[in-house]
DNA sequence: TTCCTTGCAAACAGTTTGCAGTCAT
DNA sequence: ATGACTGCAAACTGTTTGCAAGGAA
C-alpha cells in the first residue's frame, strides 16, 4: 500500500523513537512495527505474527513476542483487559480510552473519550497512586446476539 | 468465627443455589463455596486449591478448575480483568463494583459504589447488548510506591 | 441404580528462555 | 568489531480433557 511516494520527510514515528531510545532497527521490528502503525487496532502475538508472516518468512514467534514486550515496556503499547480472553491483546491506541467487549466472540471497539466524575476519594484510593483508569462495557456484539437465543434484557 | 450459633434457619446459600441447579454437592465442593463464600476476595485456582488442600488432601486443581467454570457459568463467580496478572482471579461479589489494581503486585481493591454517569450512546454502543460494565483504577499499591524509586506524579 | 463428579495423567495454548549464529551500528 | 537481535527448540505456567473409579441422589 506505501509504494515508494515522494521522499517526504520522515515523521517522528514509533520506529524514529524506538530508534532514539538504542534499540536497532531490524527487517522483523520494521514488520511488526509498521502493522502496529498502519492502524489502530488490537492484536494478539499470534495476530501480528500471522499478519507478517507472509512477507516475511522467516520472522519467529519469539521475535514478536519479545518486541511487543518491549513496547509495552516503552509505554508504547498497552495490554488490554480482557476477562476470558485466551491470549493478551495489545492495544496501539495509547491514549485515554476505553472499551466495548462481546462476552462471546471477545470482539473489541475503542470507546474514544473519558467519562468525566471517575475519581477516587483519598479513602477509596487507599493510598495507591492512581495512574490511571479504564471503563470496558461487557455486553454481546450485533454478530454474536444474532446467533444467541436472546439474551434477557437485563435483570438489574 | 462461625462457631455453631442457634439454629438458624439454613439461608439460600450459593450451596443451596446450586443444589436447586442439579448440581451434587460433594464435599470438595463444600470445601470450595465454604471458602469462597467465608468472605469477599479474588482468588486465582490455584489460591482455592492452598487454601482447602490442608483440610482435604485429596482435592485436585481439576476439581478446583472444574468448580469455578461451573460457578461462572452460573453467573456466581466473575472473572476479573487484569492485564498482566498471570492467571484467572475470580471476584465472589458479583454486585456492580469496581477495581483498583496495583500495575507492580497485581493487589486488588474493590471500589464498592458505582458511577454516575457511564452510558454509551447508541451510536457508541454499535449495535451490542450491553449487560454491564466495569472500571479498573490503574496505579501502585503503597507497598510497592515504598520500594520504587518514586512513580512521576503522572504527566496526564 | 444412575450418571454426575472426581482425580490422575497427558494434552494444550500462550509465552518465556537458553544458546549459537547473524546483523545493525 | 561488538554486542544487540534473531530463530530454533525446549521449558514453563495456567488450564483443559480423556477416562476409569467413586459417590450423591
Amino acid at each position: 500500500m506505501k509504494t515508494r511516494k515522494a521522499p517526504t520527510p520522515a515523521p517522528p514515528t514509533l520506529l524514529a523513537r524506538l530508534r532514539q531510545q538504542g534499540l536497532r532497527v531490524t527487517p522483523q521490528r520494521r514488520a511488526i512495527l509498521g502493522l502496529l502503525s498502519a492502524g489502530h487496532g488490537h492484536f494478539t502475538a499470534e495476530d501480528v505474527y500471522q499478519h507478517i508472516s507472509p512477507g516475511m518468512p522467516d520472522v519467529s514467534r519469539t521475535t514478536v513476542y519479545s518486541t511487543l514486550r518491549d513496547l509495552v515496556e516503552r509505554g508504547e503499547l498497552t495490554e488490554v483487559a480482557d476477562p476470558g480472553a485466551e491470549a493478551v491483546r495489545y492495544d496501539t491506541n495509547t491514549a485515554l480510552h476505553h472499551h466495548l467487549v462481546c462476552l462471546s466472540c471477545h470482539a473489541l471497539l475503542d470507546i474514544g473519550r473519558d467519562f468525566p466524575g471517575l475519581r477516587l476519594t483519598g479513602k477509596e484510593a487507599a493510598g495507591y497512586q492512581i495512574t490511571r483508569h479504564q471503563v470496558t462495557f461487557l455486553g454481546y456484539c450485533p454478530a454474536c446476539l444474532a446467533s444467541r437465543p436472546a439474551q434477557p434484557t437485563g435483570d438489574a
